[in-house]
DNA sequence: CCAGGTAGGTTCAATGAACGAACCTACCCT
DNA sequence: AGGGTAGGTTCGTTCATTGAACCTACCTGG
């Protein structure tokens, strides 16, 4: 076995990452290393629908606490997401996307997309340009207006097969129509 | 907790498989539950580098054989892989895409564009049009032609940041340009 | 005919990661 | 004083991954 490049990663506790794709000469393995883990996907994508907080992600993942706190960490480390204080006092923390995590979009939006159409053939979310309303095309373009349509300007809607009344409050949240990255808002019921 | 689908990959040999992403109504979940897991989404690259054979994925990835062994199987029950006979006598079989797995290549595409830009920097392979040679654009179209290339018509060509004498004999074979989906031709050395 | 080699696996013990439950710490409210 | 909440950590159990060894056809060279 040969050690090529110098590809762990070194979180801040110092522990060793990297899931020994490192042999691997391809920036899809790279990607992977860093994405690629159960869960972590799913956090982003939560994240780009405006989940920002520990426990929200908790309740509407249904993962682990402890996987939970370790994705967090190691995605911030990654400066895929922000860990930013919202509250002192006692001391909160929000999760949010940098520009690294956002330009994920297109790779979470092409995959949801081959999952819609060769696993579940179902229309759980809509996405449209919010400038015009038009449903985006298979690339995140908007057909009318013949423009790639940044993240921020981008309004998900539940499509006709999303479950109206689901059992968590962060689901329930998610069911108003909102833009992308905007924070969700969940009433403490 | 809601059961919404019969989301369960049961495998030729009846075991269950699932990654319990299953409370997510999410077409990204559901691929995810399907491609998810650690090496499948590398082993899904390297067949749209061509590579089919057990051996050539074995030596290429450096996976574990059990787990190699595992993955075909799971991608071949899924329908993104398909296992086809090519010789009698010794019997042997090698692995192809279906059009189910051929349709995940923008994803592949969105993912290492992503790692390339945020992550190594740096150009390992040149996706180019075919027929004109020009380089594909992010969303895997031709900017001289303007439409989006099939991926037969892809043509793939090593970048100025790959090594040009790997180890292994199949990383050694990919250095010569060819299309997407084309067997990769391994000299026995 | 026999020895060695090859492709494509399976089996097994050891390790590592994920799981779920319980616990902890500030702080807030009444 | 008592209860609730957000955001964790700790811990024992279970599950997946790993690497090495082994197995089975078949083929080839001497």
């Amino acid at each position: 076995m040969i050690e090529p490049i110098s590809g762990k990663v070194v979180t801040v506790d110092g522990m060793a990452l990297g899931k020994d794709y490192a042999t691997q000469e391809c920036s899809i393995a790279s990607a992977l290393e860093v994405i690629g883990e159960r869960w972590t996907l799913l956090v982003i994508r939560d994240a780009f629908y405006g989940v920002r907080r520990y426990n929200d992600f908790l309740v509407h993942l249904g993962i682990p606490r402890a996987v939970l706190a370790s994705r967090l960490q190691a995605l911030t480390a990654q400066g895929i997401l922000e860990k930013r204080r919202y509250q002192e006092s006692p001391p909160r923390d929000e999760y949010v996307l940098t520009d690294r995590g956002t330009a994920l979009w297109p790779t979470l939006r092409a995959l949801g997309l081959w999952g819609r159409e060769h696993l579940t053939e179902r229309r759980l979310r809509i996405f449209r340009h919010a400038a015009c309303g038009t449903e985006l095309g298979p690339y995140g373009e908007c057909p009318a207006c013949g423009t790639v349509v940044a993240v921020p300007d981008v309004e998900v809607v539940p499509g006709p097969d999303l479950s109206r009344d689901p059992a968590d409050p962060v689901s329930r949240a998610l069911l108003k129509p909102k833009r992308l990255l905007q924070p969700v808002e969940v009433d403490p019921a």
